[in-house]
Formats: C-alpha cells, sequence, structure tokens
RNA sequence: GGCGGCGUAGCUCAAUUGGUUAGAGCAUGUGGCUCAUAUCCACAGGGUUGGGGGUUCGAGUCCCUCCGCCGCCA
C-alpha cells in the first residue's frame, strides 16, 4: 500500500490566484484524486507563504498591518481552491504559530550544529530589488538594469547558511536516484552543482524588515525566505514532534513550477542533510502556462483568472483541459481557443455524446434500467480488450505524470466505443425486433462510460460523479470497478440527465484578428463587398497633445486635429513616448462610435501595423492638411 | 559568455536501446449513418523531420557545425 504526501508551494501573498497556480494545485488534487482511487493514503498540503518586505511594503501602501493584508490574500486562495473542490487536507500558512516554533526549532538546531554562521557582508544595494546586487548585475552606469537606480554600498552583519558542504553529497545523490522530474531539470540541476555554491544569505536585520520569524539565536534578526518557506512541508505532518511525520516525509512528492527548481532541488535537499533529515522522494517540475507566447505578468496584463474561466465554461472543462494540454514539464499557451475546442470537440463530441447517445437508448429502449449482458460476440471482446488497454495505458502514464498522454490513450477508448456503437447499431436491432442484443451492446457500453467515469474522476470529479449516479453506479468508485466490465447491477435505474458537457461557441468578441500564415487562409475565404470598406471613413490627422493615461503602461491620451478637434485613446504607450508624438500626422478613423477606455473618451482609432519586431504609425508620405480623407 | 532544453503536417503533440511506407488529434475536403449535444463513422489531401555535413547496410533518433526560440547560471 503506497502512501503519498502530496504538496503544492506555498503561494506567496503578494498577488492574487492566476492560472498557474491553479495549475499546480489542479495537479497535486488530481494526483491525490487518483491514488486515493488506487486505495493509497494521501496526505495533501497546500497554503500560502505570507512573511517578507514586499508584504511589508504593500500593506504599508494600503495603510493595513500585513497580517491583515496576509488574512485577505490567504482567505482568497482558500476561497478558489474551495471553488475548484481542491481535495486538501491541510491548508498551512506561515504566519500560523506552530510553524513559527518550527521553524525556530530548524534554525536553532542548525545554529548550535555550526550550519549556520554569521559573517559580514558588504556590497552594493539596491533599495528597489532590496537585495544586494553583483557588479555583472549593473548596467554601464553603475546601476541597477531594472531600476535604473544608483545602489547604496551597505556593509552589513547577515546569518549564513553554508550550502557548498553538502555540494558533493546532493549531486552523488542526485546521480543515484530518480529524484527530479522530468528528467532535463535533473540535468539542469546537476549542472548548477558543477560549481562552487555561495553561502546562503538567511537573515534580515530587523531595522530593514520586521515582518519575519525572528532568529531565535538573535532577536535582531528574522529569517528569510527559503527557511521560512520550505519547512512548512514539515511543519504540516508534525515535525519534529509528531513521530507520525516521518511515515508522510517517505512518501514525500513536491510539486512546483520551473521558476523555484533551484530552492526546491538546491537548498531544500541540503537544508534536510543539515538537518539529519532524509531527502524527500520526488520532485515534479511543470513549465509555464503563455499567453501570446509570452509569461503571465502583471506589467504586460495577460494575467488570466481561472476562477472567472471555470465560472464561465466549467470547473471540470477547465481542469481537463489544463492536464489534457500541457505536457507536464514544459511550458505551453494558454488561449481561449484552444480551450474551447478541447471542450466541443473532446468533451461535448467525443464523450458526451457517447454518454448522451448511449443513455438515451437505455432510457427509451431498455425501459431505463442496466440491461442484462447475454452471450458476447467477437466484436464485444475486441471493445473491451481495447478499452481496457486504454485503461492500463492510461494508469501507467498518469503514475509516470504523463497526463496528457494519459488522456489521450484514454480518449482512444472512448472514440473506439463511438465506433462499435456505430457498427453493433443498437437502434437497429431494436427495429429487428432484437432486444436481447440491443441490450448486452447498451450494457458492454454502460459498463465501458462507468470505467470512463471512474478512470476521470480525478481529473472530473463533479461530472463523474453525476455519471456515475446517472448509470446507477453510487458506491465508492475503485480502480477494480473501472478494469471490472461487470460491475453495474443489472435491473438498476438509469437515468439521462442533461448533457454534461454542452457545446461552446466562442464569443466572437474575443475571437483573436488573425495573425501571420493563418491571415493569408483566412482572406481567401472571407471576403467582403466594397460598400464594406466605404462605410469606414479615415482622415489624416494632426497630433497636438499626448499624454499617458494615468495607471495604465500602454495608453496614450492624444489630442488631435482632423480638422476639428478630437480625443483618442490608443494602447502604444510601449512604442511612442507621448512627446515624440506631437505635430506628426498620422491616420485616423473618424466615423468609430465614441468609447469609453480606461474612464477616457476615445472618438476614433488609429491606424498602426505591427509586428514581432514592434509597432510603427501609418503616416502620409508627403505633406499634407489635416482632415484629408483617406481612400 | 557557460550550460541545458526545444525545433517533426496549417496548429498541438507521438515515434522502445538507430530498423519496414515518420504517426495521432484538431483544422480542411469527400462520402456514409440517423441512436445522439449539427453530433458519430469511413476515406482522402497535407512532411526535404530548422539548414548543411559525417558515422552506419540503415538516422527524426548518434556525432560535428550553423540558424532560430526559450530557460538557468554568471
Amino acid at each position: 500500500m503506497g502512501r503519498y504526501f502530496l504538496t503544492t508551494p506555498i503561494y506567496y501573498v503578494n498577488a492574487y490566484p492566476h492560472l498557474g497556480h491553479a495549475y499546480t494545485t489542479i495537479v497535486v488534487d488530481t494526483v491525490a484524486r487518483f491514488h486515493r482511487v488506487l486505495g493509497h493514503e494521501v496526505f495533501f498540503l497546500t497554503g500560502t507563504d505570507e512573511h517578507g518586505d514586499k508584504i511589508q511594503k504593500t500593506a504599508k501602501d494600503r495603510g493595513i498591518t500585513p497580517q491583515q493584508l496576509t488574512d485577505e490574500v490567504s482567505a482568497a486562495f482558500k476561497k478558489a481552491w474551495e471553488f475548484f473542490g481542491i481535495s486538501f487536507n491541510y491548508f498551512i500558512r506561515t504566519t500560523y504559530p506552530q510553524h513559527k516554533k518550527v521553524v525556530q526549532y530548524v534554525l536553532q538546531k542548525l545554529y548550535e550544529k555550526g550550519e549556520i554562521y554569521l559573517d559580514e557582508y558588504e556590497g552594493l544595494y539596491c533599495v528597489g530589488c532590496e537585495r544586494f546586487l553583483t557588479n555583472k548585475e549593473l548596467d554601464e552606469n553603475g546601476c541597477c538594469r531594472d531600476h535604473k537606480t544608483k545602489p547604496v554600498y551597505i556593509k552589513e552583519k547577515n546569518y549564513f547558511f553554508n550550502l557548498e558542504k553538502y555540494r558533493g553529497w546532493l549531486k552523488d545523490y542526485l546521480i543515484k536516484n530518480d529524484v527530479i522530474y522530468p528528467e532535463f531539470y535533473r540535468e539542469e540541476v546537476l549542472n548548477m552543482l558543477e560549481e562552487e555554491l555561495p553561502p546562503l544569505c538567511i537573515s534580515r536585520p530587523k531595522k530593514r524588515l520586521s515582518w519575519g520569524i525572528e532568529l531565535p539565536f538573535d532577536k535582531d534578526y528574522v529569517t528569510y525566505v527559503w527557511f521560512d518557506a520550505l519547512i512548512n512541508y514539515l511543519t504540516a505532518i508534525g515535525y519534529p514532534e509528531n513521530p507520525e511525520w516521518e511515515k508522510w516525509w517517505a512518501g514525500a512528492h513536491h510539486f512546483i513550477a520551473k521558476d523555484i527548481l533551484k530552492p526546491h532541488a538546491v537548498y531544500w535537499p541540503i537544508m534536510l542533510k543539515a538537518m539529519e533529515v532524509p531527502m524527500y522522494k520526488k520532485l515534479l517540475v511543470h513549465g509555464y502556462w503563455l499567453v501570446d507566447k509570452l509569461k503571465m505578468s502583471k506589467s504586460i496584463g495577460n494575467i488570466v483568472d481561472p476562477v472567472e474561466l471555470a465560472k464561465r465554461f466549467g470547473k471540470d472543462q477547465l481542469r481537463y483541459f489544463l492536464l489534457r494540454e500541457m505536457a507536464f514539464g514544459y511550458d505551453s499557451e494558454f488561449s481561449l481557443e484552444a480551450f474551447i475546442t478541447r471542450i466541443n470537440s473532446d468533451l461535448a463530441n467525443d464523450y458526451g455524446n457517447l454518454i448522451y447517445r448511449t443513455l438515451t437508448l437505455v432510457t427509451k429502449q431498455m425501459k431505463g434500467k442496466v440491461p442484462h449482458l447475454g452471450k458476447l460476440q467477437s466484436e464485444d471482446k475486441e471493445l473491451l480488450a481495447s478499452v481496457k488497454e486504454a485503461l492500463e495505458t492510461y494508469a501507467s502514464e498518469f503514475k509516470a505524470f504523463q497526463f496528457h498522454r494519459a488522456l489521450e490513450s484514454l480518449w482512444n477508448g472512448i472514440r473506439k466505443c463511438n465506433v462499435y456503437i456505430d457498427r453493433a447499431a443498437p437502434w437497429q436491432a431494436i427495429k429487428n425486433g432484437d432486444l436481447e442484443r440491443a441490450g448486452t451492446v447498451l450494457r458492454i457500453l454502460l459498463e465501458c462510460i462507468k470505467s470512463f467515469a471512474i478512470a476521470l474522476s480525478p481529473v472530473m470529479p463533479d461530472s463523474s460523479k453525476a455519471l456515475l449516479s446517472y448509470i446507477g453506479f453510487t458506491k465508492e468508485p475503485s480502480w477494480e470497478d473501472a478494469l471490472s466490465f461487470e460491475a453495474l447491477k443489472e435491473g438498476e435505474k438509469v437515468e439521462r440527465g442533461k448533457p454534461l458537457f454542452p457545446r461552446v461557441e466562442m464569443p466572437s468578441e474575443e475571437k483573436k484578428p488573425e495573425n501571420g500564415k493563418k491571415e493569408g487562409k483566412k482572406e481567401e475565404k472571407k471576403c467582403y463587398p466594397i460598400e464594406e470598406f466605404t462605410k469606414w471613413e479615415f482622415r489624416i490627422a494632426e497630433v497636438i497633445s499626448a499624454e499617458k493615461v494615468k495607471g495604465t503602461d500602454r495608453l496614450l491620451k492624444l489630442k488631435i486635429r482632423c480638422p476639428e478637434e478630437r480625443q483618442i485613446v490608443s494602447g502604444i504607450a510601449e512604442y511612442y513616448k507621448p512627446e515624440e508624438l506631437i505635430g506628426k500626422k498620422i491616420v485616423v478613423v473618424t466615423n468609430l462610435k465614441p468609447a469609453k477606455i480606461r474612464g477616457v473618451v476615445s472618438e476614433g482609432m488609429l491606424l498602426a501595423a505591427h509586428d514581432e519586431n514592434g509597432l510603427t504609425l501609418i503616416v502620409p508620405e508627403k505633406d499634407i492638411t489635416p482632415g484629408a480623407k483617406v481612400k
């Protein structure tokens, strides 16, 4: 019997949950549910990381205490996970007294062992980054590249943790044990271990940062980041007091995104070694969800809100999509089109339709009862063999964290069922009066559907539960039931219910403008009469003034003359400075309905062209008076 | 600059240790079915496997080199 301790990272409460957080959490939830179906014991941990200078600063800016801030954001995470039906066993917060106690216990222990020591550090400190910079991180003017400010010289005493001491051990351990998955991340970590590891600074003087856990051996300092955050994994299972912790620790699987690979693959193992705690079992590293090829970030403004998506398209639909679309370990592109395609083609057409057509026949032709399983014909046996194979591949891919391949395999089984129902044509048998044969075919299909529902219950818990109840399967599902094709009870009531996975339409206003090669293809198909074009009025306009729209990164407010004066708002601030626009003659669409953009009225739209390298305004090649019509 | 990853059909991805004719899904086209959520089934078109060179009886796979994208480190 397996015992699994599954963790997500604890999420930093400086931001609200986004798609990346949701992905990690849903993956772990799915794995947790999968192991529970297999009959394993599971402890699933998630939570929030709540200390540090960013929190202190944000709280100060908002005029609330750090505790109020972290209470608020931590609750938002918990609420989001509850919304998604995340089956965590414990939600930890680093501000819990118990956690502070454990962190201090560990620090004290390592301090006494001599693993932690005080040292004087001098160097250039960037106030914006809130950290020391090396010379190579400075630009040619000696300024911070991110903040364009001169760092200040600081001489400061801090506590350090010696990483180098255990580097050889870790390297050896990682070579001999399959800890990190996918394997190319192990290569990356081994590469990090090629060179000497500098000591890890683990403290901040309280005069700079008070929002943290105090060092037990020095009241003037708090601990910083990793000793606080990573230790949560041990706090949650009762380390060090409750001896139960060891039984869970032996099955510890940490799931993370690739951005925190180093702390989890280098710092944490060395911390454990120094603490004389055994190494965790596995580290599972996934990639990023990209939007338009870019990482999601606040400054680009392309953050995807998972709760909103799930509310619009369904929780189970989103869970399915996230697991089906991303090859675990690699980056994946998120797009609404891809999501909707998955919903319609995989869920509505293949799976949903299989369910619905089967249940319709059973409810209408079999009096709504699970029919008798008669003598099997060769086509029946063939189907059951391939469905069984699909289920077994599903399970083995799942255990290897290849969720997308697991689901792909299961869908092979689902498609086989659609082929089977076509070939066996139970509706035909009914017309011919052979109810026995039709019953057997439908019973086989019901059994397959039950197997799919059980197999998918970790991924889509709500729909699976509903589906199983439709077909009269009400007990707690187990994997044995999934692999059995006689798990349903003959005569049990079957109801059709509503379609579980309705088709969805791509909202037209969110259709992306096609670009690149796609555009050429579409243009051949979609042509418009010239009247469509002549509806639009384009005129030359002179820019009189330009300024940034407050609180936005991309928007500029322009006053233009064309020849009357108008105000337009345009998203070109990343490419043009306000001052370089003044006096420019540009092309503007002048008969658009006025619109409010971020509260500012816009009476037109300027024309610009852009590609991956940037954006350029369309300007007249010779001088011309403002107001001139463009045809 | 060092290291790593990726590059395969229009798109997303497959192809044990090198081994028949490089495969799926989506999209496209044609035909069929009518139980079903305009769904399903069948067939078809679509590839110089980023370029070049090498090893081999045989290379998407191994080696060298160049190009492009991404990441980590400095």
